[in-house]
DNA sequence: AAAACAGGACTTGTATACAAGCTGCGGACA
DNA sequence: TGTCCGCAGCTTGTATACAAGTCCTGTTTT
C-alpha cells in the first residue's frame, strides 16, 4: 500500500537497500557509502541520500555525519518493547475480532493457513521457504487486523516493523523448527477466535509471539558481532 | 532526548516548522515550498528538503512531487486508530506500574501533579497556558511509562504522535475547560494506581483518554478545512 | 462561442561541485 | 622509544544548476 512508487528512483533504492538489509545481506554493523551506492545504481548522491534518510528512520542505519553510514545493530532491549507492544495490541484487537467473529470470515482465513501448510510441505530450498513463510504470515495478522476493522492501526505498525522484521529473518536462519511452530500458534489463534474462547485467547497470543524469542539465545551467542551490547 | 542537533541547520529547520505546525500557525492544508522557505531562513533548498521529508515521515506534510508541498490535512480515522493503541498501550503499561507501585513513586509524582495545579491557577495568557500544559502532561504519562520501565515504547510512542499532538492543540484552542478535566483525570489516575484500584483503573485509563476527543465536535465543525474529507 | 493546444511559471527531483569534519597514518620532535 | 602534531583521504553536509512534470492562462483553431 505504502509502495507506491513516488519519484521512482530514491524510492526503488529505499526497497532494494530495505530488502537487502532486512535478509542480512547487508549485515548489521557493516559499512555502507552514498558514493559507493550511487555508482552501484549509476545514480547520483542526491535520490540515495533520500533513501538512507528513509532507512535511519525505520531505524536500519544509522547516520554518523562526516563518519560513515553503517546497518544498525539488532538491539534486543527493543525488540523486546516491540514484542510488548505486539503482545498488548493484538490481545486487544484479536479480543475485538472475536467479539464480531461470523461465520463468514472463516473461509479467508483457512485458505491463508492452507497455504500455509502447503509451504511446509513443499520441498523450497530453506531460505526461500522462510522467506515466503514470512510474508504469508505478515498476511495472516494483517487479514486479521482487518477483520477486526482496524486496518491503520496495522498500517502505524508496519511503520515501526522494520527492525523486527529483520530480527525474525534472523531467528529463522536454518531454524526450520520455528516455522513449523509458527503454523501451529496461527491455528490455536484461530481456533481460540472462531470458539470465540476467550479464556484461552491471550495465553495463546502471548506464546505465540514470544515463542521464537525465547528461544532465541543460542542463534543470538553464534553472531554476537549483529547485536547491540547490552548497556 | 532525540532533540540532540545533528547538523545543526536540517535539525534546526524541522523543529521550527514542526513547531509551527503543532501550534497551528502553518494551518493544515496550507502550502509550503522548498524555495520560499529556504529563502526565509537564508540557506539552500537541500537542507530544507530534509526538514521536509522528516516532516512527511511525521505524518505532517503531504509531498507531492511536481505539484507541491502541503501541511497535511487533520485525519479525525487516524487520530481515532492512535487513541485506540494509545488506550491498549497505557491499560497495559499503567497495570503493570500499578502492580510494582511503592510509596517511593510519589514524590516525582505528586511534584508534577503539583506543578499542573499552579498552571491552571496561574494568570498566564490561555494560549501559553495550554501549551506549557500540554508539555507537563507528557511529562507526567513519560514519568509513568518510565517508572513502569517501559521507557522505550514511549520512545516508540512518540514517534507516531505528531498527528495526534497537533490535533491536541487544535482541541485546546479557547477551551479552558479541557485543561481543567485533564488535570482532574492525572489525579484520578494517579489514585488508581497508588491504591492499586485495579477495577476502576482501566475503565479510568479509557475515559481520560477520549475525553477530549468524544467532546470536540463542535469545535471541529467550526474549522472543517482543517479535517480530512470522510471517505 | 467553445474547445483544443501551446507556452510560461511554478513546483519538486536529480546531478554535481564544493565545504566541513572525523580518522588514521606518518613524520618530527622531545 | 614514545608522544604529539599535521596532513591526506575518506565520510557526510550544503549550495547550486539543471531536468522533468503539473497547472493555469492566453491564444489559436474549429
Amino acid at each position: 500500500m505504502d509502495s507506491k512508487k513516488r519519484t521512482g528512483t530514491s524510492r526503488a533504492v529505499y526497497e532494494k537497500l530495505k530488502e537487502q538489509i532486512l535478509h542480512l545481506e547487508l549485515p548489521p554493523g557493516s559499512a555502507i557509502s552514498e558514493i559507493e551506492t550511487a555508482e552501484k545504481y549509476q545514480i547520483s548522491r542526491t535520490p540515495v541520500r533520500d533513501a538512507f534518510k528513509m532507512l535511519e528512520g525505520d531505524g536500519l542505519l544509522e547516520i554518523r555525519p562526516h563518519i560513515g553510514t553503517f546497518v544498525s545493530l539488532i538491539d534486543l532491549n527493543m525488540i523486546s518493547d516491540i514484542l510488548y507492544m505486539r503482545e498488548v495490541l493484538e490481545q486487544a484487537v484479536f479480543r475485538d475480532l472475536t467479539s464480531i467473529y461470523d461465520k463468514s470470515h472463516e473461509f479467508g482465513i483457512r485458505l491463508i493457513l492452507q497455504k500455509q501448510k502447503e509451504l511446509l510441505d513443499s520441498a523450497l530450498p530453506p531460505e526461500e521457504l522462510s522467506r515466503a513463510f514470512i510474508i504469508s504470515d505478515n498476511t495472516f495478522h494483517n487479514t486479521l487486523y482487518e477483520l477486526a476493522g482496524r486496518k491503520n492501526v496495522m498500517g502505524f505498525w508496519q511503520s515501526i516493523n522494520s527492525q523486527y522484521e529483520r530480527f525474525r529473518t534472523f531467528l529463522n536462519l536454518g531454524e526450520r523448527k520455528n516455522l513449523d511452530r509458527l503454523y501451529h500458534g496461527h491455528e490455536i489463534l484461530w481456533e481460540c477466535i472462531s470458539h470465540k474462547d476467550y479464556g484461552n485467547l491471550a495465553r495463546c497470543i502471548t506464546h505465540h509471539i514470544y515463542d521464537g524469542f525465547n528461544s532465541s539465545t543460542e542463534v543470538v551467542s553464534k553472531h554476537p558481532e549483529y547485536f547491540r551490547p547490552i548497556e
